[in-house]
DNA sequence: TCATTGTTTATTGTCAACAATCTTTTGCGG
DNA sequence: CCGCAAAAGATTGTTGACAATAAACAATGA
């Protein structure tokens, strides 16, 4: 298969959006289906020659990327896909229940009916994929659950943020809700949120949004305290 | 004055960091301190040309400016000093709020005496700056006190998140603080806040800590919801 | 006088070459 | 055979030049 950026179509994007955007997204995409893995070294002219650009464009990707945490650079050594610790990752848990609480709290007060029917019909779909038993189904429902909450909480700020926090995190590689039964239980804690929220009681949204964080990282860790390493 | 990094310097420090590493923390700098102002547009030449160094170097640092949302780029255009709306400050409040109220919660049950004593230290000098209202001697400690709080505990992701935050509101001109006798009710929360923690009572502390940013949200757009524009 | 269009100028986007640095290999001595 | 030093190769850091695009301006016609 051929990465290269497509140059025919190029002259018509190019207008738009610069190569150096293009790229970084290409990057992101390629580190998320883990084509790039934690601990990798991007290569530069291997990566200019591929996407069949100049380095400067890719040099200008990397930099991004790096302030977004999702690669580390070395003076004279080169760009590393980051590599994320145990500690780290409970870190991130941790933010982002916080950020997750807020949605939750800022959505529960001015929820439309409209949005709690989508949020309901999304759970009821993750419903079937957990009866099946259909993991592939079922995570990215939850992802777009999660997003949509955040979406409908209109801080637009608190969206990017828990994207680029969740982006961050896709660079751990033990990943729960693989575990039997993690479905179900997974989906209870949904149904609980959006009836929080259709309650309009931000408390117990940004209660039960946290607590569904804090529960995914007790799975990983353990129950207290942050994991050494 | 001449901003140009001095080149002497430059081969010492060149060994260990980049030219697009010291751009970048120049222009955050620059931005902090006002040189650069909101919608100021960031000429690449001139930029270049005044510290002394090719557009290659500005140019990516500009790339990591815009992912940390000091800056944002219109193809074609040029990179501009981002403007912060009010409704967009009010969002980041929201934010900071949650982020420094983790940092509350994870700090409580963890402080160590000498930590106390160092935040109560802080307290006093305020508190001293408070009487002979000295702003601009309140306003660092100020800021160092509440980095404090996030450096104690322990997460480092939350630190460099809040680090980065204020930095981008520091893109907002209204500032909130100079009113008369804000100091004095700001240095009390603050005592509120070490006294939470001293007794290691993380929600406590927690929602002291959130309540603090948001009465200075408060102070800039009124009581309640989010502000238009 | 005003709007529109063509031209000029300034600025950004991209590229290819050069310099500095790090890594690997090779050769030498012990 | 092993350790070390020096050279060769590979890779990044930086630069200056060229191409593409947008803004500013002038000229033309209504």
């Amino acid at each position: 298969m051929d990465s290269t950026l497509d140059p025919g179509l190029g002259l018509r994007i190019r207008r738009t959006e610069s190569l150096t955007s293009l790229i970084r997204r290409e990057l992101e995409r390629m580190i998320e289906i883990g084509e790039l893995k934690a601990g990798d070294r991007l290569n530069e002219n291997a990566l200019a020659a591929k996407l069949g650009v100049s380095r400067g464009p890719v040099r200008e990707a990397c930099r991004g990327l790096e302030q977004s945490g999702l690669v580390h650079v070395i003076v004279n050594r080169g760009v590393f896909v980051r590599e994320i610790s145990n500690r780290e990752a409970a870190e991130l848990y941790d933010i982002r229940a916080s950020l997750y609480a807020l949605a939750g709290r800022l959505l529960a007060p001015k929820i439309t009916k409209k949005q709690v029917a989508e949020l309901r019909r999304m759970t009821r779909r993750m419903e079937e994929a957990a009866e099946k038993d259909e993991l592939n189904v079922f995570y990215p429902l939850n992802v777009r659950f999660h997003e949509a909450i955040v979406e409908f909480s209109g801080n637009g700020r608190l969206l990017s943020m828990c994207a680029s926090v969740h982006r961050e995190m896709h660079l751990f590689r033990r990943r729960t809700l693989d575990m039997p039964g993690r479905m179900k239980i997974s989906n209870a804690e949904h149904t609980g949120i959006v009836d929080a929220l259709e309650a309009k009681d931000s408390e117990k949204a940004a209660r039960l949004m946290a607590d569904h964080v804090l529960k995914s990282r007790e799975l990983l860790f353990g129950p207290i305290g942050t994991p050494a390493d």
